[in-house]
DNA sequence: AGAATAGTGTCTGTTAGACAGTATACA
DNA sequence: TGTATACTGTCTAACAGACACTATTCT
């Protein structure tokens, strides 16, 4: 027990972002290639300390976002993911990260972050098929944040934070399929989708594509909540959990 | 940017518990009476600092829950809820904290705690309906908490962690009711649950209960992820939103 | 037999999944 | 009119919600 005259030990503490994006039909995330010590040169999440006492963990979040990903006018979404606070996870010492996961949309230009040397889009699947290692712990954040984000497309209208302001429902098909790794069939989807009141809202105008007929434009709707949910399809049901 | 020599800033961090359990057929939190300054006297979650710098945080919230509830012999389930880091939201400085939910099974004893002098039960629905003010940001906490606990009933066995080793399906019925804050049809309960399977297992023994048939026993099947889900019913779906 | 609690069985409207055809635009 | 893409309609099996009765124990 703490006696009298006890301080509490001081931590640094720090946030890494999960930054998840549709390229190609397929999710990719953020990573950057490490400038120093320790991992250097390998690839990691984006991320950095706390500027000083006083700034906020959200907007520190929200100032690493800035710097790595240069989304130009795009507010991407980002919500906490939690805090991985292991003793040993980083070997300068005791370190607490705050994660976070960001949906941006798909832009048609690279990567070219302002701060970060070498940062590059990922594909998400090689990654977490162990296919590609990163550093610290952040193949298990990554793995967290994939899940959260296979989660809240179901119950609610996170999807639309993959696309630009105004979209397809075959685009918003592309990406329930990229993140949830499945095929889904078109005419269910146009119905469950149309069918969930202020999940996405017709725009009048159409887009021109390349060939065939314009496809119908539409914007996220108010609602932020699915109800009734889009069910993912049946995982197998294996028993894994977390913890 | 960081220059060379810089050095990152460095923090406190704690951890605060969300104690949850069924008393009366009602779901209830664990506060304590604040001893010292801030808020001394008032009402908050149980929590502390890091022992150390070398104390993992999932340790110390497993051991601040062993100090402040006396949970003979049970292993609760304890999961991290996040960090809450905004810059003033601990007068004594910038303090981090990780919050934790824990669910436990109702104990006929009361509390006794060994550590904190005044801890006690307290309904959680008057609590999240304003009728309390709890210390810090708890209050959030507490709301995040709840709505983790009854998002996780209806996707994971979790229900089952607020039972005792062995329960009857309307004790189990009485969780998914206290958490939820809504009736169920008792044979349409009966139906789903069965239907699922590896959620509950029978037990062969049956329970003596006052008077009246002795109900059957179950205990928690292996499965942790319940697939298909017990859905909730419909929130009137008004628009709030999290972040 | 009555009281008290435990546990089924059925019916119906809705939904999910599977599947094939029509519509619109451009060359 | 051919091609390429966008969209819609139907059928069926399974499920959800509503509802009423039977079963077992003790006194």
């Amino acid at each position: 027990m703490p006696e009298e005259s006890w301080k509490p030990p001081l931590v640094m503490v720090a946030v890494d972002i999960v930054i998840l994006t549709l390229r190609a039909s397929k999710l990719h995330v953020l990573l950057v290639e490490r400038g120093i010590e320790p991992y250097l040169g390998e690839l990691a999440l984006p991320g950095g300390f706390l500027n000083n006492t006083e700034e906020d963990v959200l907007a520190a979040a929200h100032r690493e976002l800035r710097e790595e990903a240069n989304l130009h006018g795009t507010r991407p979404h980002l919500e906490q993911l939690g805090a991985y606070g292991t003793p040993g996870r980083d070997p300068r010492g005791r370190i607490i990260s705050v994660a976070y996961l960001a949906i941006a949309p798909s832009l048609p230009e690279p990567v070219a972050g302002t701060d970060a040397a070498g940062a590059c889009w990922e594909p998400v699947a090689g990654i977490l098929s162990g296919g590609m290692k990163l550093a610290f712990d952040h193949h298990q954040i990554l793995a967290d944040g994939v899940e959260r984000a296979r989660a809240k497309l179901e119950y609610t209208s996170l999807a639309t934070a993959f696309c630009g302001e105004t979209f397809t429902i075959s685009e918003l098909q592309q990406v329930y399929e990229a993140v949830w790794g499945v095929e889904l069939d078109l005419r269910n989807f146009y119905r469950k989708v149309q069918g969930v009141a202020g999940f996405i809202a017709p725009v009048s105008t159409d887009r021109r594509t390349t060939k065939g007929r314009p496809a119908r434009l539409f914007r996220a709707g108010g609602r932020t909540v699915l109800y009734p949910p889009l069910v993912r399809p049946n995982p197998l049901v294996a028993d894994e959990e977390e913890q």
